[in-house]
RNA sequence: GGGGCCGUGGUCAAGCCUGGUUACGACGCCGGCCUGUCAAGCCGGAGAUCGCGGGUUCAAAUCCCGUCGGCCCCGCCA
């Protein structure tokens, strides 16, 4: 028989109405003669009661229950006393008197009880995550989630949009992130690459005409994990034809306030807009906070000409000196400015100059190098007040600026400085191209697809570095959402940009041939966006890690706890592949 | 690749720094009592190779080394 409602849907509106539900025994109450079972399933719960002289076979039925055993039960939607209703729960005004009571399924004693504050630890709640996964906040983390991509669905259909699905095994390519890799058996020795995202596949289609485009697809990535971070994530993915940065900017703002919407926030938001190098300037991160001032401040002018040789000469040689003015930074003794330096060092800095004024006196290690006159000029441009502290660093601009925000952003996080609310902002103009130390080379900063800036495009072999892209991210709250570009149309462009980064003719052909290949034969400029669907589920419900927005997650090592992935092989298996496994040396 | 924190009954966790009788406690579990609770309450009970391996010591949960696993951060990654 079927139920006749969910647990969670019994309310005032039933009264007087009998009912059938299923579901798990959640709590149970027994007083010796009258016993209250709580009842849950994914809408949440009800409080069934049992009389003992009114409903015998029912409470005899119930007395082997325990946690987590899946009931059924018929009984009456009723009325509470006044003194017995609950106020804090949403059915807390009724109830269900039970009439009969019949078990579906036995249930072992949990390994922990399934309530919404987990009383266990996160490795716990991995190893048996299909309990875990009862939890009501999961259950709504995944209902949301749910509603999320309906929502991406109808905005994308009614602007246009076409869901077509790309290649998962597909090939590996140069740049990006390292690849998962899929042995192929036909071809033993030759590998496919699990997609780091649909580029390629959704330039081609636009090529191919179909306008635009959109997916909610699974991207892989084979790097370290954070907690806004998993091997195996989800992409908003959306590419356009005859599209322009602003096209595309417009679309995605429409996207977010439809997101919002769907998820119960104020669609009603800002989408401020701010160049890389403002960025950069400002905050010292490409994916400001702005939900809290505490700007970068310039004192290269105060430092130029001063005793301190250190910044004296950093501004003589184009470097800058830049400050974070601390409000009750003036308290913090020796320590705790000992523990930002370390902070400022992992930001790059190459160190840390602090100050503090407090009762009336200016301290610092460098004071003794600065007249009176310097440290006046510092407080005035600072607008130092008794009780701050400045943390100040001096470098060439990037470095000094990026160590400084990142004082910053670890400073918000321990002085709680974050104001509520959903401050959207999209960074553009970023730099085409990055020296990368390691590779000894250009690599692309966005991918190689991205079109130069057409005013910066004569640089691209004179000055590269200062090639700037048609590219832009979307940062929420200083988590990066997304990023996307105007990809190249032309393949007299791409060719000229892959020969910026190093890649030389035969490279590109053999790794990119189908792409350079299409762009000839009449590609239309196209552009587009890829957002991070996990992140956004995140960050609109409130969380601050992406496991809880995703139904089975990896951990910080890859690997799934429930069901012991990854994991060996046969030898069969092995042999059929060409595969062999040797030990890795220690050391390496 | 680097840094930090952690691993003790089914679950969470004290003890570890300063080594020494039966390893504190809570939740859960089992038994009993109880007719209006909603994290029900009260009484009683069972339940632990202290992640694993090695070392120091008369003696190791505790100190040392290694290793495995989890979380956070840097590098890396958009």
């Amino acid at each position: 028989m079927r139920r006749t409602h969910r647990c969670g849907e019994i309310s005032g509106e039933l009264l007087g109405q009998d009912v059938r539900l299923q579901g798990w025994l959640w709590h149970e109450r027994d007083f010796g003669g009258v016993k209250f079972l709580d009842i849950r399933d994914r809408a949440g719960f009800v409080q069934c009661v049992i009389d003992p002289t009114a409903a015998p076979g029912a409470h005899a039925a119930s007395t082997e229950w325990g946690a987590e055993f899946v009931v059924e039960i018929e009984g009456t939607v009723i009325a509470r006393e006044e003194r017995n209703v609950n106020p804090d729960l949403p059915n807390g005004d009724v109830e269900v008197q039970v009439h009969t009571a019949r078990l579906l399924s036995r249930s072992e004693t949990p390994p922990f009880v399934i309530e919404d504050e987990p009383r266990t630890s996160e490795e716990t709640r991995l190893r048996e995550r299909f309990l875990d996964l009862r939890r009501a906040p999961l259950q709504r983390s995944l209902a949301l989630r749910h509603r999320l991509s309906m929502a991406t669905r109808n905005v994308l259909d009614a602007a246009g949009f076409y869901e077509i699905e790309t290649p998962m095994l597909t090939r590996s390519t140069p740049e990006g992130a390292r690849d998962y890799l899929v042995p192929s058996r036909e071809a033993p020795g030759s590998f496919y690459a699990l997609p780091q995202s649909p580029q390629l596949f959704k330039q081609l289609l636009m090529i191919s005409g179909f306008d635009r485009y959109f997916q909610i697809v699974r991207c892989f990535r084979d790097e370290d994990l954070r907690a806004d971070r998993q091997p195996e994530f989800t992409q908003i993915d959306i590419e356009m034809s005859f599209a322009e940065i602003q096209d595309v900017r417009a679309l995605t703002e429409d996207l977010m306030r439809a997101l919002l919407e769907a998820a119960g926030h104020d669609p009603d938001v800002e989408f401020g807009e701010m160049s890389f190098r403002e960025a950069v300037d400002r905050f010292g991160s490409d994916r400001p906070d702005l939900r809290y001032g505490r700007e970068l401040l310039d004192v290269s002018g105060v430092f130029g000409g001063s005793g301190f040789k250190a910044f004296a000469g950093v501004v003589a040689s184009g470097g800058v000196v830049k400050a974070l003015r601390v409000p009750g930074g003036g308290a913090w003794g020796r320590s705790r400015f000992d523990k930002l330096t370390d902070v400022a060092r992992d930001a790059g800095a190459k160190g840390l100059v602090w100050m503090k004024f407090s009762e009336g006196e200016i301290a610092s290690p460098i004071a003794k190098f600065l007249d009176a006159e310097t440290i006046d000029e510092l407080k005035s441009q600072t607008k130092l007040e008794e009780g701050d502290a400045l943390l100040i660093v001096g470098d060439q601009w990037e470095p000094a600026c990026m160590a400084v925000g990142g004082l910053r952003t670890h400073l918000a996080r321990s002085e709680e400085w974050a104001a509520d609310g959903m401050r959207f902002v999209w960074i553009t103009e970023f730099p085409l191209l990055e020296e990368n130390v390691e590779a000894g080379r250009m690599v692309a900063r966005h991918h190689p697809f991205t079109s130069p800036m057409v005013e910066d495009l004569d640089k691209l072999e004179t000055e590269p570095l200062a090639v700037r892209a048609q590219a832009y991210d979307l940062v929420l709250n200083g988590i990066e959402l997304g990023g996307g570009s105007i990809r190249i149309h032309e393949s007299e462009v791409q060719s000229r940009v892959f020969s910026a980064l190093g890649i030389d003719v035969e490279e590109a052909g053999e790794k990119f041939g189908f792409l350079l290949r299409a762009l000839s034969f009449g590609a239309p400029p196209h552009g587009g966006i890829a957002l991070g669907f996990d992140r956004i589920v995140m960050m609109l419900a409130g969380l601050d890690s992406l496991r809880d927005v995703i139904a089975f997650p990896k951990t910080t090592s890859a690997s799934d706890l429930m069901t012991n992935a990854p994991g060996g092989v046969s030898a069969a298996q092995l042999q059929e592949l060409g595969i062999e496994v040797v030990a890795r040396e220690d050391g390496e």
